[in-house]
Order: structure tokens, then C-alpha cells, then sequence
DNA sequence: TTCCCGAGTGTTTGCGATAACACTCACCCC
DNA sequence: GGGGTGAGTGTTATCGCAAACACTCGGGAA
């Protein structure tokens, strides 16, 4: 005798305790029971342990859409992001996932397919039209900058690695210092210029890398070689290598990454030329392979989980009104193994 | 004159548009404006017309919540995984992500720190209770195969790479077929045996590779050593390589990953044994490196993207109440490069 | 005693959307 | 011409929770 619709498929569902049931077993109302959950001190000890009793009996969990709609607040922070399968942008989506967990938050996350103005707002839309309260963006190419421009103006919004002229904080690791310091570590090795590979066109980092090499350069008064665009990738190290590799006046080279020096370091040593004998070498980001790569990678660390914390916290502040830090640097630190060593004899 | 409220630092804030205020710009109850969001046939065109030019005009967003406590749907997929900074389940959040935004859902996720039943659970329950419609469980450790059978029975959950016995899909790559494929490689180019440098203890594509390669020795007759067992990484592989390169029957050796394959073949350099003239080595992922070590790996290559979009396929079938496929298997593909050689004469 | 106060609890209302049902036509059939 | 029909639209109830306000006491001040 059901009636004829399509919950035929979907028998009885198990219907799950709401405030209310609890409220009935407990022997209360179901403003007390909110009560519990949230402002326990304003209940007296008995009712609360026959409250609590009562939820644990039925296995309680409050409806977070109800409870959003009527607070305007979802305990959800956006991430979107370029790319989350590099070493890169995955540490620092986890480490604001674990940031966000102590806090009681929880995280989802807008995957970009492209980096440009369009795809940069549809991301965040895809995450505010899910009521977060606040959004992370983690996108360092200089098209992003733009389109982070354009953004509702009342988000809380805090974006990792962005350029300058963004209207709201940044949280980075300060790229051009950590480049000056891989280019001076060649320097005072006795190499009398450096070479960089660098990242892509338009990558934040990779700019700032490119500034960093460059200035100390300058500053030295040594002879500043065009620099090869690479796009991250060890096959574009490995490529770009092979042109490089017959230069005679290479012997020292700075690399935006360390997947591209991994590339670097196998097409200098397809010609002939050894590492760090003949030619020295140093990376970017400190990736846990990079201490096996032969020889062991002198490169240059990025504390990517100290990223994703502070971004996180600064979020956390701007959701709450506090409006703290507008730009946050975070120091890279120089990690000497093997893989540069004093310049060869004439 | 304002009341002494803690809303002193919130002025004024700028109301966003809802459904009533759309239906008035437009003329028509508030109802005809949900119609023309979700079911625009039912309206007459030119009434739409008028509701979509008002939606424009004030920049109006259906507030997710609301909808979510009237429909009992929320657009969102949770996802649980433990270690997202590795190059796998990356991957595989990536395309899980991916799929799920070509069909309107968003991605939620719930990292873990420790592997077992609590950690699992509790990470479900985080998901669960921002009312997710399902969940996929990307946590390959045995202790997780436990957690899963005691989750609520009604929730559409799918795992990658969980091990038997769960009581819901699973989705994964053929290790067991990789890891005979990879050991069949090795033996076919007439080395006596092959050595396993396994992942760590209870994961599951740890075990079901050295089930694959010990079944390939043991159906050809071959003797099987013990295998070792690292943690995955580039180090690990390091260490125990410097306890094998001396082994002098050591001509062949599978590795369950490609991070502890190129500490492997650090080791063996070092040790001054040369890959692969000396010693033959077939790794397993297939990372983006993987082709530029020394030298270039063989290795095993996993198809994450296809994982992850039939894991969310999954789940999306049990969420629209199809019981689909309960173990769905992806076949590796043997990649080989350079690494693996014929075996040194005697 | 009377009154006030505040701790503890209950009642009412509303958050913003959709489901279910009710209504109004114009049209077409016999 | 009466009445069925169905397309298009409106009305009401409801989802589960918390904010705001109302109520009930017992204890202390006046």
C-alpha cells in the first residue's frame, strides 16, 4: 500500500536523532540541549551529564546546515590551488588542513585546471557558493594576482605566494632572499658568474627567483647570463640542460627547482661534464628526494608547513575581524650538500 | 546610538541577496525563482527571462545550507586520506577532485595523522558531520581495513586500495599483477632471482606487491629471499641498499617505490656497483622523475587519475542508490627504461 | 514581608530554501 | 456549455538549530 512514487528504492530511511529526540530522552527542551553543546556553563551539572547521557544513547551529532544557517558561520575554509600533486602545493594544503583541524575547522578544497582571472573567481565561487567562512589561495602565477582583484570584498581572503597589490594578506617564503643566497653560496664558492634555470613566465616564484639571482649578480658586478625558462618539470630541466651543458663558461648554475635540477644533473652528466667537479649546481624547495639525488642537492629550503600555518591563522584572524599582518615572509634557508663545490682551475 | 554589542567591530554587514528579494525585483514568489534554478523547463520563458535578469542584477547565490537542510543533499564529497604530500594519493585526490567538479560536486577532505581504527573513524565523523553525501577512503594500511567495518552502514562510502573484507566498493590498481609483471620482467632477462625492497609492514599495496612477486618466483621455482622492508622513502631505500650492495647474488631487485628505488641506486653507486650492469633495478609508481634518474627507471606505472575518477564514480553510484561494482581493478603498465639489463654472465 | 535579582530553563521565532499541495487560467473535448 | 486537462504560478509547511525573550524559582536586601 505504499503510495506510487520514487522512494520506492529508498524503503524507510533510518532516520537519524535530531536536537529534539535528545531533548525528549534527556527530559528537557531542545534549547537546553543546544545549550550543552554550546555554552555548557549555563547549564547546571546534572542536567548537562543527563543531556550528554542522552546523546551519546543516540548517537547525537548536530546538522551542521541547520546550524549554518541559523549561526552564518560553517566551520569550512576554502583552499583553491594550482596543481596539488607538486611537493610544493601539497605540503602547504596539508599543512593548512592540519592548522584548520586544530582549530576545529575543516577544509575543502577548488582545484584549478587554469591559471587565469576566470578560473582564479569560479574557484572561489565554487567554495563561497558552499558557505565557507574564509579561503586560502594558493595559485602563484601573476594572472591569479589579477584576478584576486576582483573578489567579493567582505571574504575573508588571504593568498599564499601573490604578488604585490593584492588587497589582502599574503603569506610567503621570501623567494628573492633565498635565491640571493643559493647565487652568493656559488659566488663565494670562486665561480665568476652564475647561470639560472627558471621557472615559467609569469610564476610568482619564479620571478622572485629570477630578482633575487639577478641582484646579487648585479651587486657583484659579475656578467648576468639570459636565464632559461624551464616549466618546473625534470623533463624541462633535462632539456634545456642539454643546451647548456656545451657552454664553456658554465660552471656554476642556480635552479628554480629541484625537479628541473634533478633534469639539469642528468644532461650535464650525458655530456660529459661532472657535478660538481666541473659544474656546480644548486636547487629549490628542499624536496625529501633531494638529499639522494646524485650527487646529494645543495638547495635552497622552503618551510612550506610554516606557509600553510600562518596562512591559516591569518584567515582565522580576518574571519574574526582581526585584522592583522597584511604581508608575511617567511625565511628559506640554504641546505649545502654536494652538488656545488669550488670552481674548477681556469 | 548603537546598542553596546560585540557587533561594534561588524558595522553594518552588507546583506547578500536571497530568494525573496529576487522574487520581488522580478515580480514573482519566491517559489518561481527556485523553479528557475532547478527545474527551468517548469517556468514560461519569458518569466525566467525576468528571474534570471534579477538574479543577475543583484548578484544572487542560493544559499547552500538552507538548501541542504530542506534537501537533504549537499554537493559535497568528503575525502579521507593519510599523507597527501606523497606523489600517489596526491594524485589521486587530484582526479577525484577533478571528477567530481565536472559533475557539481565540491571535495571536502580529512587528513590523517595516524593510521588505525580511531584515526579512520574519526576522520569519517569529521566528514560525516559537515553532512557530506559520501566518502571515499584513500588510506591503504591494514589498520584502516579494520576501521572501515564500523562506519555508519548508511553512508555511500568507497575505498582505494583497501585490502579485503570491507564491507563497501574498493577501487585499485592490480598491484599484485604489477609486482609479478615487474618480477617477470627481471627474471626474463635471465637473472637467477629477484630481491624485494618492500614498503613498510600492514600497507596494503606493500603486501599485495611482495604477494605478486613472491608468487612469480615461487610458480618459476626461484629462490625467494626475505625481503626488506623500508618506508617508502628515498632514504629508507638508501639504507637498506647499503646493507644489499654487498650481497654478491644480487644482480636483480624489484622495489616497491620509486622514492626508495633512487636511494636504492645511490647505494649501489656508492658501493660501486653499477646499475645496471652490475645490478638490475625495477621500481613501482612511476613518478614524473622517475624517467630522469641514473639511470632512467623501470618501473610499474600506477594510473592514479583512473583510480581516483572511478572511486568518485563509485561513490557516486551508491549515492544515487546504484549498487554498482564491488572491487574494481586498474592494471599497471611495466615502463621499461634503462635501469634493467640483462643479468652479468656468472 | 516585599521586592528584586539572577541562575536555570522553556517558548517562540526565524534563518533560506524546497516539497507538497492549491489555485488559476486557457484550451479542448464531447 | 460543462467539465476535464495541464501548464504555470502561488501558498503553506517544514528542515534542525540557536537567538531573543519569557518564565520560574530561591535567596538576599530593604
Amino acid at each position: 500500500m505504499t503510495t506510487p512514487s520514487h522512494r520506492g528504492d529508498v524503503p524507510h530511511r533510518p532516520k537519524v536523532a535530531v536536537m529534539e529526540d535528545v531533548a525528549e530522552l534527556a527530559g528537557v527542551s531542545a534549547m537546553t540541549v543546544s545549550r550543552v553543546l554550546n555554552a555548557p556553563e549555563k547549564v547546571r551539572p546534572e542536567t548537562r551529564a543527563r543531556v550528554l547521557a542522552a546523546v551519546q544513547e543516540l548517537g547525537y551529532r548536530p546538522n551542521s546546515a541547520a546550524r549554518v544557517l541559523v549561526t552564518g558561520r560553517s566551520g569550512v575554509l576554502g583552499v583553491v590551488s594550482f596543481d596539488t600533486t607538486q611537493y610544493g602545493p601539497a605540503s602547504t594544503l596539508y599543512a593548512i588542513e592540519r592548522a584548520a583541524r586544530q582549530n576545529e575547522y575543516s577544509v575543502s578544497i577548488a582545484s584549478l585546471d587554469a591559471l587565469n582571472r576566470k578560473s582564479i573567481s569560479e574557484g572561489v565561487g565554487r567554495l563561497t557558493s558552499q558557505s565557507v567562512d574564509g579561503v586560502i589561495i594558493v595559485a602563484p602565477h601573476e594572472s591569479a594576482t589579477d584576478g584576486l582583484r576582483h573578489l567579493p570584498p567582505d571574504l575573508p581572503v588571504v593568498a599564499v605566494d601573490a604578488g604585490e597589490g593584492v588587497p589582502f594578506p599574503v603569506v610567503m617564503v621570501d623567494q628573492h632572499a633565498g635565491a640571493a643566497r643559493a647565487t652568493r653560496h656559488l659566488l663565494s664558492l670562486g665561480h665568476r658568474t652564475v647561470w639560472h634555470l627558471s621557472g615559467p613566465a609569469n610564476w610568482v616564484d619564479a620571478s622572485a627567483r629570477i630578482a633575487g639571482w639577478r641582484s646579487v649578480l648585479e651587486a657583484e658586478g659579475r656578467e648576468v647570463r639570459e636565464p632559461l625558462a624551464g616549466d618546473w618539470s625534470a623533463r624541462s630541466g633535462h632539456e634545456l640542460g642539454r643546451r647548456l651543458a656545451f657552454e664553456d663558461d658554465l660552471t656554476a648554475i642556480f635552479v628554480a627547482n629541484d625537479q628541473m635540477a634533478m633534469g639539469l644533473l642528468r644532461a650535464l652528466r650525458e655530456a660529459g661534464r661532472r657535478v660538481p667537479e666541473d659544474v656546480s649546481v644548486v636547487g629549490f624547495d628542499d624536496i625529501p628526494e633531494a638529499a639522494y639525488f646524485w650527487p646529494p642537492l645543495t638547495t635552497v629550503r622552503q618551510d612550506f608547513a610554516t606557509v600553510g600555518r600562518l596562512a591559516f591563522q591569518l584567515v582565522l584572524d580576518r574571519i574574526d575581524g582581526v585584522l592583522g599582518e597584511r604581508r608575511l615572509k617567511v625565511e628559506p634557508e640554504l641546505v649545502v650538500r654536494e652538488s656545488a663545490g669550488v670552481s674548477p682551475p681556469g
